[in-house]
DNA sequence: TGATTCTACGGTCTC
DNA sequence: CGTAGAATCA
């Protein structure tokens, strides 16, 4: 096959580089996917080099997964051991410390590869307790902000012990104090969290010289996605990794650079070339994606930069449609003008994909009641997801505490879930005996019932908790996956505690919990053992949860990075919410915002509409205030920008209060918060490990109602409305009893539903055999 | 101890 | 408006 067909002369010759450092400035849509996959199939195919000798690094799971697939094709799919290793930085960090992370316990005492992954939502429990532990509260500061805080001193490397050095406050004494804990507590539980999964890789390949040779020869050549968002210690990876070769190439875009709040080091891009004196630099400015009004609106924003190396992007593109502007009188009015044009442009081209991004995760609220206003049916990506959710935290804590009872977190969240007669006051007990005797909260239980010192109820209880666990960690050497995940379930009364209750959310838990079990089989079938399992729930992102099928998706700009639609929404473009008010002060701030602009702009191929409210209202409740259009709107070149119909959506006022209270409804019917779209899918995309090709569904089943042409009346009351078989809807059958819906496909008596039934699993039924009555 | 109600408070982006 | 934690009651 031949590489190097279609391309232009730059991407031709950064495929056809080989030996060496090479740096890829790349600008949005300009194919930079493309040269990568190609350049790794040529190294293979017309140099000879073994796949597996090949490392490339993405940000998410799922652009990994996308670049493995498109790899594995270019090469005619080889087998599993003959491919290059595509992979997230964390993914291999995690790889790398559980298959040859041995050492590592000589400069971090205690440490095991059976190490645990504290995600953020960890962090912020074990912050909260720590924060109990010495008496401070969210009023000294907020969990997250502390969070935040020490991830920052440990990218800059500052242990507990300096801080305290170069402390002149209270506050920041105090502030190391917690950051002392909090590195003590994840020894003692032999955990890590995202920030040490790098650094610590990093620290074992400083450390262990062997290893450090061994991989540098392992991976011959290195390529890099996204590198304008590296942090210091991918850097510090990389040189690491290319100490021996330097065939590293690096593909980003300074202008694209977005996470800078996360720790990425701009200056990593920026610098490249006094890093690798030999490097190559290729730029690649021919744009494929968007139409010439798009792009150069989208450059014109961004060239209000300075802190950029300067590229102007060009398209052989025609002009195309012009900016839509509309400018809406408050939030909800232009919600509904968002849902009303969604509805033209999907009635004239059913098969349109359209995006609507935001810079915020609420303002995905009054977009998605429009919607449904309109029985459109969405997808939202991020927010609250399917792994977050606490009965599939509560289930994996379980796992976690069989791997290492001495996860003291994992332990918290699951000694009295379901309540087992384990209260406040004899938790607080057993902490407080950990703390003094710098126990695990595990150790301290057993310790304190050698010696008798827990009242006799307590006693009893903890004593069944004991033989409980111990019990169920016998199961993990000798069960499959999905078996101890269902013995789990069914031992620790977790299940029944569902099944008993009334509350209608409690089958929906149950249902996920299934689900749960069924990735967990999955996953076993997929050979992967229980520690892979769980590195893999720790690891997904929000934005792996994206379906490209979905006809309309909504997002934050951050998460729309990398990818692309026919029709972008940018909604909320106003000073302070975009650009986020609390980057109005800095410069670097207010640079990264623009960026952020750019992203999204760039984004969108043929149509790009962007909108503004003039008055939006902070909470629920209050006041709407008054707001000014976004400094970025005026950025613009006003030539480019077609204003909309100012009375879009009737230019009247409309309550959507009916529809936000069916929507708060059906939430807490539904299964994942707002993913009313193939939230199967989604699960099934969660868990699995490679990216296994799914079935291309032909015209996406995305229609719920009727489109309407018009806004609809409003309905009259919100309940006692029949509505349609769908997600969320309980129904009865003959033989599987009650089971909750989780998917529709196609419309009436010929219906197909997926359906998952308490006992039974899924069940793909269809409506007009299967028998089933709808549940009220 | 555990379930329920009340109240105060507050909102970037995320591997 | 939603949530977390306090306060209250069974």
């Amino acid at each position: 096959m031949d590489f190097l067909a279609g391309l232009n002369p730059q991407q031709r010759s950064a495929v056809t580089h080989v030996e060496g450092p090479l740096l890829l400035l790349a600008g949005a849509g300009s194919g930079k996917t493309r040269v990568i996959t190609h350049r790794i199939a040529h190294l293979v195919e017309a140099h000879h080099v073994p796949g597996p000798a090949i490392l490339a690094v993405t940000f998410t799971n799922k652009a990994a997964g996308e670049m493995r697939d498109r790899v594995l094709k270019l090469l005619g799919n080889p087998e599993y051991r003959a491919a290059p290793l595509v992979s997230t930085f964390h993914s291999f960090c995690v790889r790398m410390l559980r298959r040859d992370g041995k050492r590592l316990a000589d400069i971090r005492p205690g440490f095991t590869r059976q190490f645990n992954i504290y995600d953020d939502d960890d962090q912020v429990a074990l912050i909260k307790q720590i924060f109990r532990n010495v008496g401070l509260d969210e009023k000294f500061m907020q969990y997250r902000a502390m969070a935040s805080w020490i991830s920052h001193a440990k990218s800059r490397k500052q242990s507990p012990q300096e801080m305290y050095g170069s402390s002149k406050d209270p506050k920041t004494s105090r502030l190391a104090t917690v950051y002392e804990r909090y590195e003590d507590r994840l020894r003692q539980a032999n955990a890590l969290d995202f920030d040490d999964l790098l650094l610590e890789a990093v620290r074992l390949l400083e450390h262990d010289e062997d290893l450090r040779r061994q991989y540098g020869r392992r991976y011959e050549f290195l390529m890099i996605d996204e590198y304008q968002d590296t942090n210091r210690s991918q850097y510090e990876l990389m040189r690491l990794l290319t100490g021996e070769h330097q065939n590293v190439c690096v593909v980003g875009d300074e202008d694209q650079s977005i996470y800078g709040w996360r720790g990425a080091d701009i200056r990593n891009i920026l610098d490249f070339e006094r890093d690798y004196p030999k490097a190559t630099v290729i730029r690649l400015e021919q744009n494929y994606r968007s139409t010439k009004n798009i792009l150069e609106a989208a450059s014109a924003v961004v060239a209000h930069n300075i802190e950029r190396k300067g590229k102007w992007l060009w398209t052989d593109a025609g002009e195309g449609e012009k900016i839509g502007l509309y400018e809406a009188l408050d939030a909800e009015n232009e919600a509904l003008f968002i849902a009303d044009t969604v509805e033209r442009i999907l009635s004239a081209n059913p098969s349109e994909r359209v995006a609507v991004l935001y810079r915020t995760n609420f303002q995905s609220r009054q977009i998605e009641e429009a919607l449904r206003r309109y029985g459109r049916n969405y997808l939202v990506v991020g927010g609250f997801s399917f792994y977050q959710r606490a009965e599939i935290r509560d289930l994996l804590a379980y796992l976690r505490v069989l791997v290492t009872p001495h996860d003291s977190i994992a332990l918290l969240r699951i000694i009295n879930t379901p309540a087992r007669g384990i209260g406040k006051t004899t938790i607080e007990q057993m902490e407080q005996f950990a703390l003094a005797n710098e126990l695990s909260l595990w150790s301290a239980l057993r310790r304190i019932l050698d010696e008798q010192a827990f009242s006799a109820r307590a006693e009893a209880a903890l004593r069944a908790f004991e033989r409980m666990v111990i019990e169920l960690t016998d199961l993990l050497n000798t069960e499959p996956l999905d078996e101890i995940l269902r013995r789990v379930m069914e031992r620790t009364g977790y299940g029944r505690m569902l099944e008993s209750d009334n509350d209608p959310e409690s089958e929906s838990r149950l249902a996920n919990l299934n689900e749960l079990v069924n990735a967990a089989a999955e996953a076993a079938e997929r050979g992967e053992t229980l520690t892979d399992f769980l590195d893999h729930a720790a690891l997904v992102a929000d934005a792996d949860g994206l379906d490209e099928r979905a006809a309309v998706s909504l997002l934050t700009m951050h998460n729309a990075k990398g990818l692309e639609w026919p029709v972008v929404f940018m909604a909320g473009l106003e000073e302070g919410l975009f650009p986020h008010s609390r980057s109005l002060d800095s410069n670097a701030g207010m640079e990264e915002e623009r960026r952020l602009c750019y992203v999204g702009m760039t984004r969108a191929q043929k149509r790009l509409i962007l909108s503004w409210a003039r008055y939006r209202r902070r909470f629920g409740g209050g006041q709407p205030e008054a707001c000014v259009a976004s400094r970025f709107l005026k950025e613009v070149p006003r030539e480019r920008i077609a204003k909309l119909r100012e009375d879009a959506a009737g230019g009247r006022q409309v309550d959507l209060y009916a529809e936000r209270h069916e929507v708060r409804e059906t939430v807490k019917r539904n299964l994942y918060t707002g993913q009313t779209y193939n939230s199967l899918d989604n699960i099934a995309q969660y868990f699995a490990e490679r990216g296994i090709a799914a079935p291309r569904a032909p015209a996406p089943a995305t229609r719920a109602a009727a489109p309407a042409a018009q806004v609809p009346p409003r309905p009259a009351a919100p309940v006692a409305k029949r509505k349609p078989v769908g997600p969320g809807s309980s129904v009865n059958h003959p033989k599987y009893g009650r089971g909750m819906v989780l998917r529709r496909e196609g419309d009436g008596e010929e219906a197909k539903l997926t359906v998952s039934f308490p006992g039974y699993g899924l069940k793909k039924l269809v409506v007009k055999y299967a028998g089933i009555k709808l549940d009220e």
